[in-house]
DNA sequence: CCTCGGATCAGCT
DNA sequence: GCTGATCCGAGGA
């Protein structure tokens, strides 16, 4: 039961263990509330944490979650109790989340490690990799685990950038990522910044410009495209 | 059973 | 800026 934890890194006083009443608020709030946090994992005598510079959110009926579909095997850690580690591998890396109410949650996009500066920690599967979470870390507790827990913040970020999420091919356009500016270890492309009007491009409109993918088999050529609720 | 495509990342143009 | 790697979950037949 450890409520205190002495960090050694910025600041010499310890902070608390985040509880549940923590997770169990909006998404959107918990997003951004987190920014600052110490995210600790152990292993063993071994011990790695980074201050969370960057996160997205991911909602309710909102088509880029993992969870819009309902509850599947690989899901169903978001459907857990506020504070309940999601993680999931993509392409061969592992990404981690925190649940905030029944099928949403807080993806951990980015951190800056606490002890020395080395490692990589911009981007998802490096924040993971840094940290040692592997998919055995899915469906644990964040806020009673022994292995994995969240430290409340010292101070709020001075200054929160906002901006659409990253790699997504749904609701491209909604502001749920957020970072702390000015963090070094804030992935590419950070987000905030304004819409210059010099530059015009604004990558996928609507059809993702991303590449068409292609393999082979034509069969019928999906053009779904569609799904975009404008909230604000 | 088979096929599609991805909440990424590294590497090249 | 754009492409490919690479593998497994999800979903349809």
């Amino acid at each position: 039961m450890a409520d205190r934890w002495s960090t050694e890194g910025r600041s010499s006083e310890p902070r608390r263990r985040l509880g549940r009443s923590f997770f169990d608020r909006p998404t959107v709030r918990v997003a951004r509330a987190l920014l600052g946090t110490t995210l600790v994992v152990r292993d063993g005598a071994e011990e790695r944490s980074v201050l969370l510079s960057e996160t997205e959110a991911y909602l309710r009926g909102d088509p880029a979650s993992h969870a819009f579909r309902g509850p599947t095997r690989r899901n169903r850690s978001m459907f857990g109790r506020p504070g309940t580690l999601y993680v999931f591998r993509i392409h061969q890396v592992v990404c981690a989340n925190l649940v905030t109410r029944c099928g949403e949650a807080v993806l951990l996009r980015a951190g800056t490690p606490n002890l020395g500066a080395d490692g990589r920690t911009s981007g998802p599967g490096r924040l993971c990799r840094y940290l040692g979470l592997t998919l055995s870390d899915d469906g644990r507790d964040a806020t009673r685990d022994r292995r994995v827990m969240v430290l409340a913040r010292g101070r709020r970020p001075r200054a929160v950038a906002v901006g659409p999420r990253v790699g997504i091919r749904q609701a491209v356009e909604r502001p749920l990522r957020f970072a702390i500016r000015d963090e070094p270890s804030v992935s590419r492309p950070r987000p905030g910044r304004p819409p210059t009007s010099a530059s015009p491009s604004r990558s996928r409109g609507d059809g993702s410009s991303r590449r068409t993918r292609r393999r082979r088999r034509p069969s019928s050529a999906g053009g779904t495209s569609g799904g975009r609720t404008g909230g604000r």
